[in-house]
DNA sequence: TGACAAGCGAGAGCACTGCTCTCTATTCTG
DNA sequence: CAGAATAGAGAGCAGTGCTCTCGCTTGTCA
C-alpha cells in the first residue's frame, strides 16, 4: 500500500493526474495492474486518497507559516498564509490543480475530503477572529444578502463570526485562491515579468491590496 | 469541418473535455475515427479550436453587456463585464474550465489564442481608461514593483494606463476570475448558500467590495 | 499437524482511447 | 479524358480502466 501510493503520488507530481494510470503505478510498484485493484477500488478512489494527501500538506504548510508569526499581527500572520499557499503551489502545481483545478466530471468530493480542505479557511477565519480590527466600518454586507449567503458556515468554521466579517473572509480567499491560480496555471505569461523575484514582490502587493481593500486589518 | 466542430463542441459542452474523443465525434458524424484527420491535425488542435472559440463566446457576451450600459458609468460598466463571466461561466462550465481552469499537461496555448483570450482584460482596461478615477490616492505600486511586473502590457494592451492603474486592473481581473472559478468549480458547496438568487447577490457585493477595495471608480 | 480461509498476485480479456498506415471510391481540374 | 486532389474505410499499434478466474502463499483454528 505504502509503494502504491508513494508511486501513485510520483506520477502525480510528475506528470499530472491526467497521466496518473493504476497500470503505470502498477510497473513502478513491480506488480501487475489488476494486482492494485486489492489495495485500492478504483482509480478515482487512488486519486481521493491523493487529493487529501494534498489538502493536508498545503494546510500543514499555511499552518506552519502562520504559527511563525507574532500572535498580534494580525496582518502579518495573513500574509503568511498567502505566501505559504503561494509557495506550495508553484511548487506543486500539480497537486494544486488536482484540488483547485477543473473538478473531474462525474467526481464528487467524498465526505473524507472536506475536513483537510477546510484547514486553510478555518486558519484565515482564526485570524480574522483574532484581528481586533473585525468590527470594519467599511461593511459589505448590504440589505442582508451576506449574511443569507454565508449561512451555512454560520454554526461550523464560521462560528463567532458576524455575517460581515465572514463575507469579508470569503473574499480574501478567493482573492488569494485568484491569484495563486492565475499564476500557477500560467495565466501570468506576457501579462506579468517572469523574474521569480518580481513576481513574488508583486504578489505580496496584491495581497496586501486585498487585505487593505477588504479592510481585515489595521495596517 | 462544421458537423465536426459542431460534434467537438456539443461534446465538449454536455461531457467536458475529457470526454472529448475523436471517435464519439466520428461517431457522431458518422464517418470512421480516422476520417476525422482529414479535417483535424490532432485532437489536440480540435481543442486548440474549442479554446479559441470558448474565448470568443465569452468575450462576446462580455462586451454585448459592457456595451449596455452608459459611457460615464464605470463602475456600472465593470460590474456588468463581471456579471456577464459569472453568467457565461456557470451556463457553460466546461467551456470555461476549458480555458480558465487546469492546464492540460505538455499542451502550451498557440499563438492564435492570445487574440481571443485578451478580449475581457482589453475591455476591462478600456473602462479603467475612460475612468476619470484612475489616478487614485490609493496607490497600490511601492518601490516600483508593480512597474517592474506589469511591464509586459506596457506598449500593449495597457498603453496610456500608469503602472499603478495597470496592477489595480489586473487585480481586479484575478478577483473576478476568483469569484467565478470557485463557485463555478463547485468550491461554494457547504460554504455559501444554494439558492441561485442569493449567490448571484453575494457575487455581486464581491465585485462592489473588489471595485472599491481598489479603488477603482468613484462610488 | 491438518484443514480451511484470507490475502495477494498473474494472466487473459473486454471495451475504450489517439493515431498511423494502406487501400479505394469519388470528384474536381486542366 | 487523364491525372490529381479529396474523402472515407478498415486494419492495426500501443495504451487505458476494470473484471474475471486461477493459483500460490500465509495465517488461523481445532
Amino acid at each position: 500500500m505504502r509503494a502504491v501510493l508513494d508511486s501513485a503520488r510520483r506520477h502525480l507530481a510528475t506528470s499530472g493526474a491526467d497521466s496518473l494510470s493504476v497500470r503505470a503505478v502498477a510497473r513502478d510498484v513491480g506488480i501487475v495492474s489488476s494486482a492494485i485493484y486489492r489495495y485500492v477500488p478504483s482509480r478515482d478512489a487512488l486519486l481521493t486518497l491523493l487529493v487529501i494527501e494534498a489538502y493536508d500538506d498545503l494546510g500543514g504548510a499555511a499552518e506552519r507559516a502562520e504559527r511563525a508569526v507574532t500572535r498580534d499581527d494580525g496582518a502579518g500572520r495573513f500574509l503568511a498564509v498567502c505566501g505559504a499557499v503561494r509557495t506550495w503551489a508553484l511548487e506543486h502545481p500539480h497537486e494544486y490543480a488536482l484540488i483547485f483545478g477543473t473538478p473531474v466530471p462525474g467526481y464528487a468530493a467524498p465526505q473524507e475530503t472536506i475536513g483537510p480542505a477546510s484547514r486553510i479557511p478555518s486558519l484565515l477565519l482564526g485570524i480574522l477572529r483574532g484581528s481586533p480590527r473585525s468590527q470594519s466600518e467599511r461593511r459589505l454586507d448590504r440589505g442582508g444578502t451576506a449574511a443569507k449567503a454565508v449561512e451555512p458556515l454560520r454554526d461550523g468554521l464560521g462560528s463567532g463570526l458576524a455575517p460581515d466579517e465572514l463575507a469579508r473572509g470569503l473574499n480574501a480567499w478567493t482573492g488569494l485562491l485568484g491569484a495563486v491560480s492565475m499564476e500557477t496555471f500560467g495565466h501570468f505569461t506576457g501579462v506579468v515579468a517572469q523574474s521569480p523575484r518580481v513576481r513574488k514582490a508583486f504578489f505580496a502587493e496584491q495581497m496586501i491590496a486585498l487585505a487593505g481593500g477588504l479592510d481585515l486589518f489595521d495596517l
